[in-house]
RNA sequence: GCUCCCGUAGUCUAGUCCGGUCAAGGAUAUCGGGCCUUCGACCCGACAACGCGGGUUCGAAUCCCGCCGGGAGCACCA
């Protein structure tokens, strides 16, 4: 025992495969999910998400989702509503779970357990105030109550379970080498005392278990055949093992991949917990977040997320990827069925003096590429609607309105009230072709962006077409997605920002 | 400081376990060209990497040693 020695993954595969889990047997593989409910899922937890089920679907095996709501701490506390909410996301992503666990179910397991490791003198409790135990720890020195029997402390253990002990006042710790070369590994502790309010158990348990032991009892009593888990837990495999090897027991293999980070992404799951919290983000799909509900929200498909995530692999090395990758992956899929509209922010009018009367509509296909998705017909007048920041870019050039017509425009552009612009033609010359929409025939749009900024603007009257949570191009502009609570006969038409 | 992990082009990744088929493959980005009436797509092309130094070997991205760089842990959080 000893070195975390983190079992290799088999490179033995096919391309564009992952490895192979070891040891693993087709329809006897069970697997599990512990998110801790604090925060909906993220981005950066998109790798524990996408892998578990991978693996699950590869060997036909079983997934649990076991939520890790041990009681927490002050900072990280455990919040009822994220179990629904956690639950929805893997639903949403299309991951089903064979089962759905709580740890703050499982205590009197885990201290069934810690009677196992207490009676074999493996462990003590310790009473030393936390600074002086870890102070020891650093030092390699060993507390006064190490050298406890195993009936005392069974005794003291007994008297942290009766209440007599404050928090903070006693924890069980488990003995393992003072002089071992990482301090990190030295006495950890196996479980401490909390008062805090638990949302699903109350009061019940004042003695809780810190993770590590938890899952050394649980992934055991669980049946779990593999543990795949970030590499930020590897230290807690070595206490798993530690603990089984004192129980002789022969537990899973674990299996780590790298923090995954997108650059765009700055995350804090305390920021987005207060910030949803308090109303000032919209809820948890905001697009600030970078949960995997907001890039849903945000146009980005699951499989689009799926092969992103899947593209790392088991890679152990921390990695910063730019959001462009997963945008390009999402480009692949919605480019082809993404109807096209033109949108036009802070809109400004332009009259084109001369522009032909008898021309008074055009047919565009919804596609450039295919047909099939049909067409629109937009009116026409001699007055648009254009963008001002791109007729200011173009003041006193020849411009084309896409598809249309072109227009000099005038040197100056006023700062308010209509743009005069002259008609140049309909011959498809080879000038900056900027997107327009018919005056008279246009609707509002509410766009909400990547800083969760509500931005307003007019797009022609075929977005109404659109359906709720459809993924459309704003030529020119980017990808968005309209809003699943919005309604085609609302007014305005509110989308959500996806991606250039 | 100690422990562990990682180091292939700008960014990711395949290859490393079992040395030769790797004068290193793919994706993305960038640049150039083509094409479609989008700043989007598609097509073609280009650029661009084995962290450094030793060693073993006929042969090293791959094995060994040393170094350097980056990350994580050293919580009565998960």
């Amino acid at each position: 025992m000893g070195g975390p020695e983190t079992v290799a993954a088999r490179p033995v595969r096919a391309a564009d495969e992952l490895p192979e889990l070891p040891e693993a047997t087709k329809g006897k593989v069970v697997l599990r999910l512990a998110p801790f409910p604090s925060g909906a899922l993220h981005i950066g937890n998109a790798r524990m998400v996408f892998l578990n089920d991978y693996y699950r679907r590869r060997y036909d095996g079983r997934l649990l989702l076991v939520f890790d709501d041990t009681v927490g701490s002050e900072e990280k506390r455990v919040d009822s509503e994220l179990f629904g909410v956690i639950q929805e996301d893997l639903r949403r992503c299309g991951v089903d779970v064979d089962g759905v666990l709580y740890k703050s179910d499982r205590l009197a397991t885990h201290y069934q357990w810690a009677e196992r490791v207490i009676a074999l003198g493996a462990t003590y409790v310790c009473v030393c105030p936390s600074e002086l135990l870890q102070a020891n720890r650093r030092a390699g020195v060993a507390c006064p109550e190490r050298t406890e029997t195993i009936e005392e402390t069974q005794a003291l253990w007994k008297r942290m379970l009766s209440g007599e002990f404050a928090p903070g006042e006693a924890v069980l710790r488990l003995k393992t080498d003072l002089q071992g070369p990482d301090p990190a590994f030295r006495d950890r502790v196996l479980f401490r005392i909390s008062d805090l309010d638990h949302p699903r158990v109350g009061h019940r348990w004042r003695v809780w278990p810190l993770l590590e032991f938890s899952w050394a009892v649980d992934d055991i009593e669980l049946g779990i055949t593999h543990v795949l888990r970030g590499k930020d837990l590897v230290m807690e495999d070595r206490m798993e093992r530690h603990v089984w090897d004192l129980l002789g027991i022969r537990g899973p293999p674990f299996l780590h991949w790298g923090l995954l980070r997108v650059r765009e992404a700055k995350i804090s799951k305390s920021k987005s917990y207060v910030e949803v919290k308090s109303g000032v983000y919209d809820g948890w799909a905001d697009p600030r977040t970078w949960s995997l509900a907001s890039l849903v929200r945000r146009g980005i498909t699951v499989d689009s997320m799926r092969s992103f995530t899947m593209s790392f692999g088991l890679s152990l090395a921390d990695i910063e990827v730019p959001a462009e990758t997963l945008y390009a992956e999402n480009r692949t899929r919605i480019d082809p069925i993404a109807r096209r509209r033109m949108f036009a922010a802070d809109p400004v009018t332009l009259q084109v003096e001369g522009f032909p009367a008898d021309l008074i509509s055009v047919t565009l296909p919804n596609h450039p590429e295919r047909q099939e998705l049909g067409d629109r017909t937009l009116p026409l007048s001699g007055s648009f609607l254009l963008a001002r920041s791109d007729v200011v870019a173009h003041a006193g050039e020849t411009i084309r309105l896409k598809d249309l017509a072109n227009v000099e425009l005038p040197a100056t552009i006023p700062d308010s009230g209509p743009v005069a612009g002259t008609f140049a033609g309909r011959e498809n010359r080879r000038v900056p072709r900027l997107q327009w929409i018919p005056e008279g025939h246009s609707v509002s749009v509410d766009l909400l962006d990547l800083q969760g900024q509500h931005l307003v603007g007019v797009a022609e009257a075929a977005l109404r077409d659109a359906a709720p949570g459809e993924v459309l191009q704003f030529e020119r502009f980017g990808f968005v997605r309209t809003e699943d609570d919005w309604t085609p006969r609302s007014s305005p038409v509110r989308v959500c920002y996806g991606h250039p």
